[in-house]
DNA sequence: TATGTTTTTTTACGCGCGTAAAATTTAAAT
DNA sequence: ATTTAAATTTTACGCGCGTAAAAAAACATA
């Protein structure tokens, strides 16, 4: 390594003996060239360490190698580990991610949409706000760049969509509860995307199907933190006596997590065995559900199969490219996970 | 909005009256023109809606106004708030923040340092892995962009490091628990970073400034799945009754977290008041830890206070240059927080 | 060896903007 | 009104690379 500094691809072919348009050629894609100068050139590579100017280079070209992953809130473990997939994906598929979080708020979105827009993406990655999506600024971002959203769609937008089919996942448990005792109440806040809705019918449906009075109950409170609305709310409910079951469904993970909280404070013991007052179930198996006191039962999104599926769509969309095909929409099934809380 | 669609800078000129020179320099600076043609530029800006080319811009800028953040571990929520304070703190003073997570492993923290490099960021806030860095590949980074170490040192590198006071914050909450009840025993893992060494030396001092035996639990399992292991070893010394003290304080409060429901599972209540076998705390102030069972007594590092520094320095930095002056370490105080658990 | 095909080299231009220098205009101060 | 300082315009070049076109070289096939 080391010698002398090489300030641009055009010292470099001096040194490697290759012409800069070859070079070019190589650094675009390392598999267009002929494979006796490729591995010259990574000969020469190991010697000089050279790297493109990435400035220079994107000035030009009409397609960056650069993918954005949007996440609507970066806080939520469950949206880190799905990053982390996307990213590691893009990676080996030879492509740079750059990650974004929303943190909850449109403005945000929105600004992350126009620096995104600034940058060229070959394709972005899109887990959107849901209902407070600017969808004006999604449409017409969507316009520019190949999109492929995934966990929650904006109908009608974007080139096609990947999550999770909540009228599989949530009879599943629905089903289980059901058939383990006291039919379950379905506790929810004030819906954040179209996957909050799509739980509540699901649910109300299940019911309906098997029988039972579909109880909802909306908590107050909105934004982002979860776990604050699902104790604040569980710990008037039980004060009040309000739960119409005492096995409650929750329309996600973190809600869950929250009523535990409310019913370990209230000195209610979840659970199935004899003894215990309430039985909670969530829904995503969040990386932290299985510390919950106790291990709370869920049903597993499979994000392995969202991601794998959402990256292999992008990488389509842009190798064929936006052939005005129609938006395309995969489910995937969830799978339940029963550990001690319901 | 809308009419004509603005190309590049040029045409923005022309119909904005406004010279190139000027544009270019507005751009990099808006308070570095007079402001009577600030404001007509801006009108402009509204009518016909023109960002410049990034590429273009930071081809020949000797620096960008990027800022880099890179952090160990997004999965973990701690690090995800940290990370969003500081990209909003970025933001507002204008910088545009990246983002990257080593997610544990040290050759990506290596790849993220090479790409980080060649898009020459003005500077870059750095949560290193710790002892998992490539000490070298750091020291090299270091020496051709301004960096800032958050959350874990790494000595010697770097213009600054800015953290939590283990000295100051483990012997408070040994303190608490130590006056509370019975003295605690310190329950660790392999240590990841400095910041676990220093709190196990931390721990012995109080210990022995108190009159207590200090005794260390050492955790087998390494990696970042902290809650795992605090579950799994917790399981295994409580079956062995191998804790020397009911009283356990935890290196973090993932490992705690893990270890309550470790309890849980072996029906061991956890808190303070009478028919409590455990009482378990720990260190940091999760954003989780408010809703564990029994709610977590731990130590909260201040990390406005750190998020907050990390960037006045950098800026400074990047600012004043790098005037070759000495390595700067600021640490902040934690501040108890009690709840049930311990 | 001759032929056709693929790859590489040569040459040359352009991208969009930074920036330096000199000329000019504008604003502030006397 | 005059002087002085500061900001802007004009002009011009350069950054590092993409890329097109034509010429040359390397390879494949018969």
């Amino acid at each position: 390594m080391a010698e002398r500094k090489i300030r641009n691809m055009e010292e470099f072919a001096e040194i490697s003996g290759i012409s800069r348009p070859t070079l070019s050629k190589y650094f675009n894609d390392p598999d267009s060239v002929r494979t006796s100068t490729r591995t010259k050139i990574e000969q020469a590579l190991e010697q000089y360490d050279f790297r493109p100017n990435i400035y220079a280079m994107n000035q030009n070209r009409k397609m960056t190698k650069t993918i954005g992953v949007v996440v609507p809130y970066l806080a939520d473990p469950f949206f880190a580990e799905i990053a982390r997939n996307l990213e590691r994906q893009c990676l080996d598929a030879g492509y740079s991610p750059i990650l974004f979080s929303s943190h909850g708020e449109q403005k945000l979105e929105n600004d992350i949409l126009d620096s995104l827009r600034s940058q060229k993406p070959a394709g972005v990655l899109f887990g959107p706000l849901g209902r407070a999506s600017d969808r004006g600024a999604v449409e017409k971002f969507c316009r520019e760049v190949p999109t492929v959203f995934f966990d929650a769609n904006i109908e009608g937008v974007g080139e096609a969509f990947i999550g999770s089919d909540n009228f599989q996942s949530v009879p599943l448990i629905v089903d289980y509860l059901c058939r383990s005792g006291e039919p379950p109440c379905f506790f929810e806040m004030q819906p954040v995307n179209p996957n909050a809705n799509k739980r509540r019918k699901a649910f109300k449906q299940a019911m309906d199907r098997l029988g039972h009075e579909p109880v909802v109950i909306r908590a107050d409170g909105d934004g982002w933190g979860f776990e604050e609305v699902g104790y604040k709310e569980g710990l008037k409910l039980i004060e009040k006596r309000q739960f119409p079951s005492s096995t409650v469904l929750c329309s996600n993970d973190r809600l869950a997590i929250g009523l535990l909280a409310a019913c370990f404070e209230k000195g209610l013991r979840v659970g199935l065995g004899s003894g215990c007052a309430m039985r909670v179930a969530g829904h995503d198996d969040h990386p932290f559900s299985r510390f919950t006191c106790p291990p709370l039962t869920t049903v597993a999104q499979d994000y392995r199969a969202i991601t794998s599926k959402s990256v292999e769509t992008l990488f389509q969309l842009i190798e064929s490219g936006r052939d005005g095909a129609e938006k395309s929409e995969t489910l995937f099934e969830g799978k339940l996970v029963m550990r001690e809380s319901a």
